[in-house]
Formats: C-alpha cells, structure tokens, sequence
DNA sequence: TTAAAAAACTAAACCGATTTAGTTAAATAA
DNA sequence: TTATTTAACTAAATCGGTTTAGTTTTTTAA
C-alpha cells in the first residue's frame, strides 16, 4: 500500500496528468475526455485509494478548503460546543477546521491570525480579544472572507454572530425583580469586551427601568484570570452588612459557579438568603444545588450561522454586504432565582 | 500591505533565492552567507512582514508541522480540556493542532484519518472509536507516527497514554463498600472499547474481592447514544423493589449527571437512600446537589504526554519503540457517596 | 608562484497538484 | 474535395517555497 500520485495513474493508464486532473476533479464531461477514459481513470484511482496531496492541490489553487477557529479558550465548554457546531457544519460544506486558542490575549491572537493566513486557511472565525481592532481592520481591507462570534468590534462594519448581551441580562435581572427581590448586585468580569459592558448596562437598564438606583458597592468586577481568588471578597463583601444583596446576576457561568461555591462556604442559602442566576451554563447547571437559572445562548445557531455566513463570503468573492446577526438568549428558570 | 514572496526579497535585495530561503531559515551562518547580507535580508523580511506560503513550504518539505487530532466529540469537556492542554504543548513544540471528531463513528472516523494525512499532518493523536484496526495497523506498518489517548487496541503495540481504568473504577466501588454499601450497581455505556471494559471488570473485581455476588440486574448498559431516554427505566428498575441498591457507579460522567437527574425526578434521596459515585467529571461536580465523589482524569497529563511522546516520534524517524503511558485517576470525595 | 581550500554566493530541479494554450485525428459542412 | 469544427487528448507553465550541485572570487598553503 505505497502512495500513489497524479503522475503514476497518468504513466500507468498512458495518460497525461491533464486528463488525470481534469476527470478526477470531476471536470471530464465539459473538457471532452471520453467517458470510456473516465471510467478507466476512476476505476484505477478507487482501486489504488488514491488521494490528492493537499498540500500540492492548495498550493496550485491558492486555498485550501480550511477554515480557521480562533477562541478565547478551547476548553471553555461555552466555545467547545461552538467549535462542535463550527466543526460539524463545515465538514457538510466540504471544510475542515483548524482551531487555535488565544488565550484571551491580544499578541497571541495577532500571531494566530497570520499563522492561520500562512497556513492558507480560506476565511477565520474568531471569537476575538477585542483588541485587535487593527488586524481586524486589515483583514477586512484586504477583503479577506471573515466572521466574528460572540465578540465584535462595535465601530468596525464586519460579518458578526453575536447575542443580544443586553437584552439576556436585562430579562435575567428583571426576573429577580419580578420575584421581589430589590438589593441586587453584579458579578462580572473586568473587562473591555462590548458583550461585558453589553450585561452590566442590561443589568443597570433593569434597576433603572424599575426605578432603583444602582448601587455600585454592590456591582463587582473581577480580574478574569485571578477571579476564583477574588470571587471570595467580593462574595463576603455582598451579602455582609445590614445592606446586604439578596440577590446575585453573574455574567458568565464560571462566575456563576465559583460564585455559588463562596456563597456555600459562607453558608447563605440559595435562593432563600441570596437569588442567583446566571448568563449562560455548564453541562449540570440543571443538577447544581440549587439549579442554577440563566440565560443560554444558542452555541448551536452561533456555529452554524458563522459557517454559513463564512462559506458564502469565501465562495461568492464579490459579497460586500456583511451580515450581522444578534441572536436571542433563552431565559432558563431554575430554583436559584426563587421562583 | 500586499503580500510578499521569497521571490520579491531575493530580486529587491539582488540576491538568488535560495540565500534568502536559507538565512530566513537559520541556516545562514552554516551555509556561509556573509553576516552583513543576512542582515540585508533578515531585515528586509522583518520590515516588509514576510510571511512564507506554509503550503509551499509543506508541500517542499513533505511536512506541514501540524498535528492532527481526532476525538469522538470536541464538545466533550473531557476532550474540549484535553484538546487545550494538546494545543498548548504542541503549540511550545512548533506544531499546530487540526482537531475533528468522529462522533465515534468508525467509518468517519477513518475518513478522517485519510482525510490528515492528505493534509501532510505530521503525526496523529486520536482517540479512537477503537473499530478500526485495520487503519491503525495500516498506520503503524506505514511508520507514521500516531498516539492513542484514552482508547488504545490492547492486542496492538502502539504509543498510547490512556488511564488506569480498572483500577479507578476497582477504587470508586471500594470506597462505596468501605462506607457500609452492599448492594452496588453499576451504569455504564454499551460498547466494546476496552476503558468500558475495564471500568466493569474494576467494579465487578472490587464487589468479589470483598466476597459479594455479581448481580446482572442491577448491572445496566445503556446505548451511548440514546442512554438519556434509557436512564429514566434504568434507574427505576435499579431502586425500585424490596432489593433495590443502596448505591450506584457510574462509568462517566455525563452517565453520572443524567443518572442524579432521574433520581432526582423519582425522590429518591442521595446519598442517603442511594450514593452515587462516577468515573470522570463535568465542571460543576463540586456544586451538585449532592456534590458527586468522582475518580478524576489527569486531562493535562494526557494532553501532554501525547504531544511529548508523538514529536518525538515525529522528530527521530528511528524510534522504533513504543511509549504506553497509563496514567491513574484521582480519587475525589464528595458528598454523593454518603462519607 | 601556483594549487588547493574557503567564502559567498546562484541556477535550476523539485515537491504534486492545476491550468493554459495547444496538437492531432476524425467528423461535418460547403 | 477541401475547409472547418469537434472530439479527445497533451506539453509545459505555474503555485511558492527548499535543496542539490555548482560557480566565481578570494584566501591560504605548499
């Protein structure tokens, strides 16, 4: 079982490589080689399992039929199954996938954007750091197919799939209030990301719709990487005191988890003493004590979308019209709201 | 900011190509090009952001410096985490990482082995649906370099890293009968990969050792993909009656998360009524109502490992031995086994 | 003083595909 | 009967790198 190349079917059948090339890539018919000498091609090519190399194929073609992934962090369960959607929804459009993570770090991210270029992958999807504003933009000018997902650039007109951040953390708070809770603080994380800001402001426009002032004792912002650390003062800082919250609205499901874990050690009840709910879940947010409610993205409708989006841009060069899409969140009602 | 070729720098600096191909590669000095022209030429490349074409370059070197990795779901945490930590190292070795899952599926699986090596990877790390021998045969015979990880072929000599399954699962079942419980049952998946083996024959090793009786009632394997609607009658059959178990292990985790969630909905109580143990874990064990004992993998361990083990390979054609790493699970205590 | 060695390069082949611009022989039209 | 088309191919260029086998000039050794 050796490999065989393009030149060996050729020299074997007494054909050239131009016939080989054209019947294989199933051009046959409109270049007039005789069906019989198709038939040969085909038949010899199956029996010797032959596949094109390609490197070689790339190469000559100038792509690759690669799209890149480029995410915060593979291991995010969040981006996981985006990245199973991602995957699933290229490979029925004839794509493979190269995924990468940048860690949340612009530099990186920089350098996995050009290494995914020199790697000739056909168009990105990047869940970016939001820092690379200038990248972003030199792709966009050299009219290189893009998407972005879950994070875009606000002042850059680019393909994007994102959620409305606003509206899920708007309702998720207003379900609190709805449910009598009136002390109601945040966790999130401190950062410039729009979709950050996008929750705190949802949360904020709630407190303010309902006539509340807000209380920024009661909103926490934490360093993304050293947030389980902090997570416990912030956590004793909220539900000490006379004024203390009785209720919670993380941003994400790591705080939401973490932030659960303090409140226990402290021994507050959930959602008795303290409410809780969360933007988006784990895989056992439904068997957590209590259940955790939140809001849950739609990761499948996020990877399928950038896919499509990505794969018209890629084969139809002459689209300038980007195409942005904010999908709603789902409100998932759990027992840690209080219900 | 157009593109630039190796071409462009050799004719800009009025030099041939293959001086620029050599000093851009670190092999100036060994081939004696004058200091003062790498220079020339290193500096030029620096401010014009050259870039090489990795398909040409692959295509060149019959190598791509890139690592395939094929695993049943990315959207598993447990391979979402492994797939980081294989990332993160191959990326400190100078390797890229092309991910897809088989959705353990031997056909696509093998699609997807063909599918790399036309994409001149130069190594494979794959967990494997363990149904395709004959490719991993064809792999090994080929010389190419390959590492299992979490599945291996037990009657096949190959590099793998998987874990101890029996003896994790020999030790879950134990720490259930040390704390008084006798009448055990086990939930696991019906297949033939031999972690699922090993994982039955541990806990039925640990019921004999201590003198008890296999009973293939309350032993329930369940279809890995349909196992959701097959828990419900599973685990009522196993409660229900005067004989029902005191307790119950589960062979993973998500196993082990729909089982708590059905014997949530029929009231039975954990771990009082019934203690719950499970092999692997999701990210919110610790948070469950009841937190669930587990017997943790060491993702980063294997993650790791493989990469170490698969350059390796890749890097000294001669290693004609193979690496078998298998690694032992940590035993974590929770609430849910009724300490 | 001349032969050999070293320094500093380069031309052209090569990797394995695709593709452009033909060629040749047979069929059809004038 | 001859000119044109058509059918059925092919030679060679190309993609953008790497590498082999030199070449030319300068330096060193005998």
């Amino acid at each position: 079982m050796k490999k065989i190349f393009l030149k060996d079917i050729a020299e074997e059948l007494g054909l050239s490589k131009t016939a080989v090339s054209l019947v294989l890539n199933n051009r046959g018919d409109e270049n007039k080689i005789s069906k019989e000498t198709q038939k040969r091609i085909l038949d010899f090519a199956q029996k010797n399992n032959y596949r094109p190399n390609q490197m070689a194929r790339g190469l000559s073609l100038g792509k690759s039929e690669t799209i890149g992934l480029i995410v915060p962090n593979i291991s995010d369960i969040f981006y996981a199954k985006i990245a199973h959607h991602i995957e699933l929804r290229a490979k029925k459009l004839g794509y493979n996938v190269v995924f990468s993570s940048s860690n949340e770090d612009a530099e990186m991210e920089k350098e996995l954007i050009y290494s995914m270029l020199n790697r000739q992958v056909d168009g990105l999807i990047i869940a970016s750091t939001q820092k690379n504003k200038d990248e972003i933009l030199k792709l966009r000018k050299a009219n290189f197919p893009f998407v972005l997902i879950d994070r875009h650039y606000p002042d850059i007109k680019t393909n994007y799939v994102i959620v409305d951040n606003f509206g899920g953390a708007k309702n998720i708070t207003r379900h609190l209030l709805k449910n009598g809770r009136r002390n109601i603080g945040l966790v999130s994380i401190r950062s410039e990301l729009d979709a950050v800001l996008q929750r705190r402001l949802g949360y904020e426009t709630a407190l303010i719709e309902e006539g509340l002032e807000i209380n920024t004792q009661t909103i926490k912002e934490l360093d993304p990487f050293a947030y389980k650390s902090e997570m416990k003062y912030a956590i004793k800082d909220m539900v000490s005191g006379s004024k203390g919250v009785d209720a919670i609205v993380f941003t994400t499901h790591y705080l939401a988890a973490s932030g659960l874990r303090e409140l226990k050690l402290l021994d507050v009840k959930v959602p008795s003493g303290v409410a809780i709910i969360s933007f988006d879940e784990l895989g056992a947010f439904d068997l957590v004590d209590p259940p955790i409610s939140t809001s849950k993205q739609p990761v499948d409708d996020i990877g399928n979308l950038a896919v499509e989006i990505l794969v018209n841009d890629i084969e139809k060069k002459n689209v300038k019209i980007k195409s942005q899409r904010t999908l709603q969140t789902q409100l998932l009602i759990r027992k840690s709201c209080g219900v």
